[in-house]
DNA sequence: GTGGTCTAGACCACC
DNA sequence: GTGGTCTAGACCACG
C-alpha cells in the first residue's frame, strides 16, 4: 500500500489518511483481515505525529472499517470492502450532482456542460491509460 | 439582491457571502458602479457578525471585484463582470474535472459515470425549470 | 450542570465526560440549543487537559448529540434528547440482562436472585429519596 | 474443563481465563488438588500467547485460588472453592446493585425496572433450560 | 473569544 | 512489540 500526504492543502492529515485507506479497501489493495502498519511505523513513514495516525485509525474503527486486535495490531474489518465501495459511490454521486446543479443554476447551457464533461472524461481516461 | 447563508455547512460564512456576490455580479444582478449595502446593514440583515461581512468585502476588494469609494461606500468594480464570469467558468471546470478524475481513477467505467451525469443534468434542469 | 470526574477508575476521562453529558441531556438538565461550556473553560474546571474535553465534545458530535456552532461554541443538537434517552434504556437493559444471565448460568436460583434484586431496589429508592 | 475466549470483547484475555477458572472451581468442575493444564498446553489449545496464560495463573496464585506444586504443575488450592463461591456472590451483588442504582438514579420507575428484570429472568432460565 | 488540528512526549495495559 | 489515553503547548480559521 502506498500512502502519500500533502500537508497544507486544507484537508486534515488524519482525514487524508482515512480517505486513502478507505480507497485502498474499496479497490481491494487492502483486504479484510490484513494487518495495517503499526501506528508508530506509519507515522514515521509519513513523517507525521503518531497521534495523527492514531486518530485516523481510531475513526476508521468507529466507522467499522478497521478493527483493533489487542496487542497484535489493527486490521481491516470483515464487511469493510462493501461498505467502502458504496460509500465512495454515494460520495461521488453527491459531488457530481452538486457541480452540475451549480453549473445549471449559474446559467450554463446543458450542451456546453456536456462538452466540458466529455473533455474531462477523455482526459481522465487518457491519464489512467498512461499510468496503467 | 438576495443573499442567504447557511451556517455550519462547512463553508465559512464570509466565503458564502463572497461567492454569492461574485455570482450576482457574473449574472448581472449587480452591475459595475452599483453600491452594496453597508457592512452593518448587511450584517444585520444576515444576522451575522459585522467582522464577517467586513472580511468578505475586504477580500473581494483584493480580488478587484469590489472597490471602496471614499465616504460613499463599496461598489462593484468596472471590469468585475468579465472577471467573475471567467472565474466561475474555470472554477466549475476544475471541480468537474476533479470529480471525473476521481471517479475514473477509482475504477468507475466511463459509461456508468455518463449515466450518473445525465441523471444529474436532468434533475438539475427540472429543478431550474420549476423555480423559473 | 455539574460534572465530576474520577481519574484512575478505569473509565477514560473523555468517556466519563461523554456519559455525564448524555445523561444530562437525557434527563433534561441540558436542553437542545443550549451552549455548553467552552473546551478551555470546562477543561480548567475539571482540572483536565483541553484535548481531553475536545475529544469528548468531538465524539459527541459524531454521535449527533452535540453540534459545533462556528466561532460561537458547542450546543446540544435538536433531536438529542430522544436519542440519549433511548440509548440509556437499551444500555441499561443490556447490563441488566447480562447480570441476570451470569447469575442464572452460575447456578443461582431465580428466587434468591429476586431477593437480591428487591433489596437493591429498596436501597436505591431509599438513597434517591434521601437525596431529593 | 471447557474454556472459551473471545478476543476483542473488551475484557482482557487473561481475565477471561481467570474468571472461567474461578467459575469452574466455584461450581466444582475443578476440585482442590486437581492439576490444571500446563501454560503451554492451555495456550496452544486457546490459540493464545503463553504469556497471557502465565499471567492468569500468576494472578490466580496471588488470589490463592491456584498453587504451584514444584515440578508437578499448578493445582487448585485447598480452600479455593469456598472463596470462589463467595467471590462470585459478592461480585454479582455489586453488579446488580450498580445497575439498579443507575436505573433508579436515571429516573426509571421501580415498576418498569421490575418488568425488565422479570423478562430477563424468564429469558435466562429458558436459555439455561435449553442448554441443559 | 470559539473550536479544530497537530506535534511532542509520556504512561498504561495487553500480547 | 502493539494500541489507547493523557498532558502540554502550539498554530490556524472563524466570528
Amino acid at each position: 500500500m502506498q500512502l502519500t500526504i500533502e500537508p497544507n492543502n486544507g484537508m486534515p492529515i488524519f482525514e487524508q489518511v482515512m480517505r486513502q485507506i478507505k480507497f485502498a479497501v474499496a479497490e481491494g489493495t487492502l483486504v479484510p483481515g490484513q494487518l495495517l502498519p503499526s501506528v508508530r511505523i506509519l507515522a514515521k513513514k509519513l513523517a507525521v505525529n503518531p497521534n495523527t495516525i492514531q486518530r485516523a485509525y481510531q475513526e476508521l474503527q468507529t466507522e467499522e472499517v478497521l478493527e483493533s486486535l489487542r496487542g497484535r495490531g489493527i486490521a481491516v474489518c470483515a464487511g469493510a470492502k462493501r461498505r467502502c465501495v458504496s460509500d465512495r459511490q454515494t460520495l461521488l454521486g453527491q459531488r457530481l450532482t452538486a457541480v452540475v446543479e451549480d453549473a445549471i443554476r449559474g446559467g450554463l447551457e446543458p450542451e456546453r456542460l456536456r462538452e466540458m464533461f466529455d473533455k474531462a472524461i477523455k482526459q481522465a481516461t487518457r491519464n489512467e491509460g498512461a499510468q496503467a
